[in-house]
RNA sequence: GCCCCCUUAGCUCAUUUGGUAGAGCAACUGAUUUGUAAUCAGUAGGUGGCCUGUUCGAAUCAGGCAGGGGGCACCA
């Protein structure tokens, strides 16, 4: 006599076992036609799924947010099953769920065309026509795998052999097609709709291990309706305008060519953005107490492999042999040479915290197929310090070089950030006392922080934990870009020292951190969080000054005499075109304030003003408008 | 690094099955002297990523290399 609880508070007592169908079907016939699954003490669970015992139920139906996910999983069944129908032999191995759509991998020696995605694509709006209805069956773990292995599924075999021993192997049905998958189910496959679409074919490793055969991963995305579908469409070709390989090149800000993969070649106007940013980075750091320092570029491989480097990571540096047969690695990392400097001179625990920062540019060769524009370079700047300070130092400075990070990334419009820590890794070096100390003074300076964070168990680096922080951009996408990493290693090797007050000779913690990491980087996130319609002071280009004709160059070339006198960016527009001409053409640059000027203006020794995305424009004096533009272009106060 | 795809004028892109390339914009020249997102006309511009092969003939077919793109793996 089960009694069931309806999110209502309703309680419904019935004779014998009921399924979900029956209940939403005693609620209203109309709940009945929508219901796709049932939360059962806050398990999803199949409509069908037979209840006995006492439970609060809630039927789930397009309404339901859950329902997104219920339909993305059985699209990838969907996926599935035209795959296997139209190309016979081809072995299936996992099809999740994932943000915005789902996938499935696929084992068959012939790669998938694009034309095969379009007939699979095709295929499936079939099968949602044929509407099989889904059933669950639970089998016997034996039974499971040798059925799977004679129909020659060889990856459902393992992955069945792989389960933990106590869960129940359910297979679900859809008409004949069947599959090894935990469920739930939609109650047929016609519920899922056809606002899907098969997106793209790639490769993936079985099981995500590189040492393991490449699959075909077919990629799709599905929603509850074909409007939310166009709109998702929509979005990513919004998000492809904002690409900052693509803006770079259209505003003429860098270019990579093939003699140096992974290596930004700057013109102008990207390299007076990337110098108001190490500007602006430099005064917040000095302020903060940083002592800018610079440190080789190459350095003998004696110093890597005493720091442990050469050992770890030398697959992935540059290196060079001189005439004199001495080997060279071109730096990775800054840490050993802050070490060095370090090193000048006896330190007393009246030095510490002693702070050194580095816009040091680093080399690493990256493996080919993670270069990405400036998202993932070979050759990059890092806006790098190291912290020599004492344990009892740590909590202090990590509170510091949060609120530095956060305040920093706040300055550029990034509200959204959130951390993520990582605490200690199985391998490790360091006493377990001083693992305990670090962590804790890390946690404190999250804490501290009031930033929202998760916790990675185990995944802090072997030489001590992390924080990484997570700027969330105008469009919704995540990047990590700032680290604070404690290093109870690399002083000890690298033998730096100080005089504790007691006349001993201690080893001082490090604290690497890095607050944009790349600047290569940040710069192309910058690009596409602003969409390349960047903030005034940071804008290359500031200013365009538009004459109406050619009486007018006389009075527009004094007025950029002036604007440059105040260090704007400007320049002047003297060709022989209309003014709709000149703002079209400034405008598509992405120049933020147009000046016009005409015979009106030159008479008032005044300016029009119009800004980037705006048709209203603003007339006023020329010293006014030179001097509220001079304010705007400092850089910002945090 | 691995899988698939791509590489044609400065840029964006055409050239259907093999018969040695074409447009728009940009550039240059001339006319026009213009009031808030493209004035008109003309000129010039290409070893079709690179190499090798098949063929009477290759941008087109085959092989190799490089770079790029989408993923996977990697990211001290």
């Amino acid at each position: 006599m089960p009694i069931i609880q309806l999110p209502d508070g309703k309680k419904v007592t019935y004779e014998n076992a009921v399924t979900g169908f029956d209940i939403a079907k005693d609620i209203s016939i109309s709940l009945s036609k929508k219901a796709l699954a049932l939360q059962v003490n806050g398990e999803y669970k199949d409509l069908d799924t037979t209840i006995s015992k006492d439970s609060s139920v809630k039927i789930i139906t397009l309404e339901d947010d859950y329902a997104l996910e219920l339909l993305r999983h059985d699209s990838a069944h969907v996926c599935a099953m035209a795959v296997q129908e139209l190309f016979p032999g081809t072995q299936v191995t996992i099809g999740p769920v994932i943000d915005n759509g789902f996938y499935y991998d696929f084992a068959r020696k012939e790669p998938f065309t694009e034309d095969d995605l379009a007939k699979i694509e095709k295929r499936m709006m079939e099968i949602v026509d044929r509407d099989d209805k889904t059933t669950r069956e639970v089998w016997e773990r034996k039974k499971a795998v040798e059925h799977f292995k004679s129909i020659g599924e060889h990856y459902k075999a393992e992955i069945i052999d792989s389960i933990p021993g106590k869960e129940e192997i359910s297979i679900y049905f859809h008409g004949k097609w069947h599959d090894l998958c935990r469920g739930p189910h939609l109650p047929s496959i016609g519920k899922i709709g056809k606002a899907f679409k098969l997106m793209k074919v790639a490769g993936a490793y079985w099981r995500g291990d590189s040492n393991n055969v490449m699959l075909q991963r077919i990629y799709g995305t599905c929603w509850k309706t074909k409007k939310d579908l166009d709109e998702y469409l929509h979005n990513l070709e919004e998000a492809e305008k904002r690409d900052h390989r693509k803006l770079g090149k259209t505003m003429d800000l860098f270019h990579f060519q093939e003699e140096s993969p992974g290596a930004v070649f700057w013109h102008q106007k990207g390299w007076a953005l990337f110098q108001t940013l190490v500007e602006f980075m430099r005064k917040k750091q000095l302020e903060a107490g940083y002592k800018e320092v610079n440190t080789p570029e190459i350095i003998d491989r004696a110093l890597w492999e005493k720091s442990g480097h050469w050992e770890k990571f030398h697959e992935y540096m540059y290196t060079t042999i001189t005439p004199d047969e001495r080997t060279f690695a071109i730096k990775p990392m800054n840490c050993p040479g802050h070490c060095q400097i370090y090193n000048q001179g006896l330190k007393s625990y009246k030095d510490l915290p002693l702070k050194l920062s580095e816009f040091g540019k680093v080399h690493r060769y990256e493996p080919s197929g993670s270069l990405h524009g400036l998202m993932r370079v070979r050759s990059f700047t890092q806006d790098d310090a190291h912290i020599f300070c004492t344990e009892e130092q740590i909590t202090e400075e990590s509170v510091k070089v949060t609120k530095l990070i956060l305040d920093i990334y706040k300055a550029f419009g990034f509200e959204n950030i959130s951390l993520k820590y990582a605490d200690r890794p199985e391998k490790r070096v360091g006493e377990d006392s001083v693992w305990d100390k670090s962590e804790q003074a890390l946690l404190e300076a999250i804490k501290a922080s009031k930033v929202e964070y998760t916790i990675n168990k185990g995944e802090g680096a072997f030489y001590g934990p992390k924080i990484e922080f997570v700027l969330r951009d105008a469009i919704g996408r995540d990047w990590q870009c700032g680290t604070l990493q404690v290093d109870l290693n690399l002083p000890g090797r690298l033998g730096a020292t100080y005089i504790d007050k007691d006349g001993k000779k201690k080893i001082p913690v490090m604290l690497h951190r890095a607050l944009f990491g790349s600047l290569e980087r940040f710069t192309g996130i910058l690009i596409e969080h602003y969409a390349g319609k960047l903030p005034f002071w940071l804008s290359p280009v500031q200013v365009a000054i538009l004459p109406i004709s050619e009486e007018h160059h006389h009075y527009a070339k004094e007025i950029l005499n002036q604007l440059e006198k105040k260090g704007i960016r400007t320049i002047i527009d003297l060709k022989n075109e209309k003014i709709n001409y000149k703002i079209r053409e400034h405008s598509l640059e992405k120049i933020p304030v147009l000046m016009i000027c005409g015979t009106k203006e030159m008479q008032d020794k005044t300016i029009t003003l119009r800004r980037l995305g705006q048709e209203e424009q603003q007339t006023a004096k020329l010293d006014e408008i030179i001097s509220s533009l001079f304010k705007e272009a400092q850089t910002p106060k945090i």
